[in-house]
DNA sequence: TGGAAACTCTCATCCAAGTGGAGAGTTTGC
DNA sequence: GCAAACTCTCCACTTGGATGAGAGTTTCCA
């Protein structure tokens, strides 16, 4: 049987794939030429052999990597074939979750971008109504308001450790907060409560509700002040007559905290619940 | 200000990060150490620059390049994140897509397999029901019954350009189809009609509905024996006093002509509609 | 049959985002 | 003062190719 053999510019061509690929190929092991020169070397290839070049690529839409490709073409089996398809599918699986996080994520970050472009100055007070909130996260180990900024250094990794251990991704697209206790606040005495992250949903496990209703808050832009806008804060509401009605909280509003040129780069809301003097 | 300086072993400890990866951030200015002795070359970072690698971990988990989001953080400017942000929605919109249509091309190919395990013998003839199908192909520019096997692959070939310039995507996914005319096939002219591939639901464009009914159908093992079984299945309908009611078609239902050494790896089915003489 | 054009060979390098190792130098603790 | 632990730079390796250099081969046309 006289057999037609292509050089390997025509069967790439042919099949529409670049001549380094097809060697590539003959190296890996994927599809060896039919025929190969013993002299210059040449590869020439059979026009059925793109039968097998489609499998390859249709392997390769899969998602199976060259390696793989080759043990399943050189065992010959689809039973082979029919693991890896199920080992995909899971994968693909897997791949969708963790897309979906992301464009979570993403959304998250667009949505912070747009409330720190709207944010008003540095030292403005409000009362805002702020809807129900979900939380996740751990007590404090330390007073990192009596330390310094390594306690509060060790309490963030100690949260995202935990976060981490329990499944939770895109950890850094969550808005961070810390709390002091209602009573603590109260009295001026700045005692670190918890840390946790604002999840957007309810969690099962160790996830905790922050409740609506009216808050006062002030805005400021750097970690430094914190404490000395909280007193603010304590002051204001005295003297608007409004009651604190729960803990005090000091929230990351964004994660953009790393440009040093630029001051408004760190975003933070001071909150505290109040009710009302009827 | 007495700044306590990390060495590089324990800020990556504290970032949970390797440290040749720290020195890859250095190399490529995503972060360089508050410190590098000039005698030693060793690398000092303040506690303060997690910040800045939590933001590149942010970065990297939104999907940006290294590369980006040293631009980013060398312009210090929010706008360009944003920037970044609507791109990368974009593209998950995009990756979900291909994702979906890959977990589509999985769970085709999953039945597939089982389905060719369950095949009937070579040469077995059935009369089955058979639902309806959408095709989408183009009429074949030469005769590869009468020709040799170039021209069916030149066909296949062409079919694929076309396919691809109208946005098909996991091509190899498909079962691929040819047909022959209902007059040629009963006059027993091979000659061949339309190639196409079974897409699964219906297309816009050149998209074909294949009707359903009841078909007449050989099953085989090799490209090869094509003529002599469709004329074996024409006698058989003759024999059985079927009506030849449509076009015949030849449906490749694995795509895993690979396997030399498996003679079953080939798998057709030949089919033609029919009704019944009252 | 000669010569030029087109083709092919091997080998090397590069991409991203690191991992891992070798050999040499440095810091730290006892 | 010594050993252990740490760090340095440089190098190679990973995927799935792209790209190029320099040399050799085939094909086509005159």
């Amino acid at each position: 049987m006289h057999e037609e053999l292509l050089p390997i510019g025509k069967m790439a061509e042919l099949n529409r794939i670049s001549v380094p690929t097809l060697r590539l190929y003959d190296e890996k092991g994927l599809l060896k030429p039919r025929y190969t020169d013993p002299q210059t070397g040449y590869r020439y290839y059979s026009i059925d052999q793109n039968a097998r070049l489609d499998m390859i690529a249709y392997m390769k839409e899969l998602g199976m990597s060259l390696a793989q490709i080759a043990r399943v073409l050189q065992k010959e089996a689809i039973s082979l074939i029919e693991e890896l398809l199920a080992q995909k599918n899971e994968q693909i699986h897997q791949q969708m979750r963790q897309l979906k996080a992301q464009h979570d994520a993403v959304e998250r970050a667009i949505l912070s971008i747009e409330r720190y472009r709207k944010s008003p100055a540095t030292g403005t007070f409000s009362l805002e109504y702020i809807d129900r909130r979900y939380a996740w996260g751990i007590p404090c180990a330390a007073n990192f308001y009596a330390d310094d900024v390594h306690s509060y250094e060790a309490e963030l990794r100690e949260l995202r450790r935990r976060l981490e251990e329990n499944g939770f991704a895109q950890i850094h697209s969550y808005n961070i907060g810390t709390t002091i206790a209602q009573a603590d606040f109260e009295a001026g005495r700045f005692v670190a409560g918890r840390i946790f992250i604002f999840t957007g949903r309810r969690e099962a496990g160790a996830g905790q509700i922050v409740e609506s209703g009216m808050y006062a808050c002030v805005y400021l832009d750097n970690y430094d002040d914190e404490i000395h806008y909280a007193r603010l804060l304590l002051d204001w509401c005295a003297r608007s007559g409004y009651r604190i009605a729960g803990d005090y909280i000091c929230e990351v509003m964004t994660g953009f905290n790393v440009f040093d040129s630029d001051p408004r780069s760190m975003f933070l809301r001071l909150q505290v619940p109040v009710t009302f003097q009827k």
